[in-house]
DNA sequence: AATCGATGTGAGTCCGGTCTCAATCGTAGG
DNA sequence: CCTACGATTGAGACCGGACTCACATCGATT
């Protein structure tokens, strides 16, 4: 064994201290770079420190500080690469301003989301950002906001929660993209997502999530000026596992007044519906246009390459980690907040609707 | 504003046996459930306690329980799906036990990732699960494990460093599938990885990562054992981003003597590689097979679907995770550790090396 | 030479918990 | 009625740093 192999307690300022000669206070001094400190001891101190291989405890530097340099991610999944990206714009942003990143998934799972939250302040974070599973149930970050710590909301907003959120324009988006959908002539456009609701979906209806909720949204208004009655028998929900989702696919998929389009929430959904259309044998855009939100490098190397709604997730988590720290810091919001904006880009999986299906639709001029 | 829109100090427990009527330490007794506390107390303080809402200070705690109930997970790169979904299968263990986690990105830097242990190690995490930029540097890591806090390797490990190390049989997997293409009838096999080198790749030089080197032993043995020289010039490492791999790709691919099938190191290279392949005009399988490592679910997208080299990686996570934290708590080994291994998942991108290139090989029997 | 401000320095407090220890209380055993 | 032992309880030390405060030191000022 290189060192003593009995658990030797950790070197603390007082044994650097003796070892220097000098008082506790000093040395402190010297390691912390605070305080006046003469040449001779500080030199002494930093010998003692680098020959007792001396680590500061940075949980008792917090302790009075008040600051652990960290702050606490709160997401769904990071299984998802949605959030995997995103995270990654954090922990860069915080590295490089000195912060740490503790990480926590919730499942979409409020309950589990709420836990997180008290578990990351008890650990005094300095600061949270958090991917709400709801846009509803918003108690537990009201009370960060209240206990003065900064909080940040990504990708979804909170239901009268006045917090910075970084977040892309949804609704534009989600109008943009069903309107290109509508003008190439389809009317049956399905939508499929993974949100948890009650009951199933109807007009007006209070959703959970402010993203999804947007999204609808988007598409209702795209349907209303074109003046098409928005397929509300379309939009499913509460999609859980990757069977679920195959299922859902092929149910909107069959019968009489099937859809010509299907629209995937995120592209974990995505995966599970283009394999349910591949599986029923349908082709992509021939039979069947599809659509997913997240641009994925994947997405360009199917057969066709996927037309998707892409935003920019790695500089949203940088904005997210930096307003957050600059909160932290206590430093003025910047001059104009970043807006954001996903693109539609357009490649090769949607296209015109298959003349057997439905009634022949006028497409009208752009 | 709801509550006091000053910044009041946290409540504690001097707080709250205030409020209680009782000393400190009885406060902290019935708080903290330990000691001896009469039932009369325990009801006052705890109400006291709901009533000024009240949280203990994990890092209190902490400081001087000595144990933080945090682990840190050092990972090269969390935006690879790879590490996402270990991830996942870390945290989600953690959480089961009471642990938290702290996520550190290195960018499969060295350097960033010493920093990155020193860091947490100055934040007493209770232990750390590292991958290992370097099989070789290692000294930071033994450093740990000199300190008596637990560590766990994960996919690579670490040259004489007896660690618990969760990571799949590499060799076997890649004798296992160089052996496959061979008996396809590919001789020229390129291999594509993003480890940085100093020199080019030559036999027996030794690698910074014994994934790698493990997967290029297996690759040689399996042609030793075919009585074919291995194709040396075709193991190209030092791929960086997305540009360079596909420059890499198209210089394999063209030329007299060019490959026939391609191995991509892991899942982001593979992204790459196929593009390449796609831009070149080849048809996968028909002009060029393609063999990558990691089985994410947009494999089995494309068209045809990739054969690839599956690994537990959330499973192996858990181990991780699992392993770590028994040795937190000081419990002995499981009986037997579990050993992983990886599987050859044969889609459509593997098929017999197409007739005009080079020689014709007997196929010999399996 | 007396005064003043700018360092240096050490003793000790504080952060918010945990934990030791001695004192107190109740009551069962003798 | 007295003693003893377990359950309670409060005072205070302690974890490892940061920071306040009072007390030197010392060259510079007038």
């Amino acid at each position: 064994m290189s060192s003593d192999g009995a658990r030797r307690r950790d070197v603390t300022v007082a044994d650097v201290a003796k070892a220097a000669q000098v008082s506790k206070a000093q040395a402190a001094r010297a390691l912390g770079n605070y305080g006046a400190v003469s040449e001779d001891v500080r030199e002494r101190v930093l010998a003692a420190a680098e020959e007792l291989d001396y680590r500061p405890n940075e949980l008792a530097r917090s302790m009075n500080t008040g600051k652990s340099h960290t702050i606490g991610v709160v997401v769904g999944d990071i299984e998802n690469p949605h959030f995997g990206l995103a995270t990654r714009g954090i922990t860069d942003t915080a590295k490089k301003s000195g912060f740490n990143v503790i990480l926590v998934n919730t499942d979409e799972n409020t309950a589990a989301e709420v836990d997180a939250v008290r578990v990351l302040l008890d650990k005094r974070v300095d600061g949270l950002i958090v991917a709400p599973a709801s846009s509803v149930e918003t108690q537990h970050l009201r009370r960060v906001h209240d206990s003065g710590r900064p909080l940040v909301l990504l990708d979804r907003s909170a239901e009268g929660l006045e917090v910075e959120t970084v977040a892309v324009d949804m609704a534009a988006i989600s109008y943009e993209s069903t309107r290109y959908l509508l003008q190439t002539g389809h009317r049956r456009i399905a939508f499929i997502s993974t949100l948890r609701t009650d009951a199933a979906y109807t007009a007006g209806m209070r959703l959970d999530s402010s993203q999804i909720s947007d999204r609808l949204d988007g598409m209702r208004r795209a349907f209303a000026d074109m003046g098409c009655a928005f397929p509300e028998d379309l939009v499913r929900l509460n999609a859980g596992g990757a069977d679920s989702i195959r299922n859902l696919t092929r149910d909107v998929l069959q019968g009489n007044d099937a859809a010509t389009a299907v629209v995937a929430s995120d592209g974990l959904i995505a995966l599970s519906v283009v394999e349910a259309i591949q599986e029923l044998g349908l082709a992509i855009p021939a039979d069947v246009s599809f659509l997913m939100y997240d641009d994925f490098a994947w997405t360009r190397l199917t057969t066709p390459p996927l037309t998707v709604i892409a935003q920019p997730v790695y500089d949203m988590g940088v904005a997210a980690a930096s307003a957050l720290i600059r909160q932290i810091e206590g430093r003025p919001p910047a001059a104009a907040a970043p807006e954001f904006s996903a693109t539609l880009v357009r490649r090769g999986s949607v296209g015109v609707v298959p003349a057997s299906s439905g009634e022949s639709v006028e497409v009208p001029a752009l």
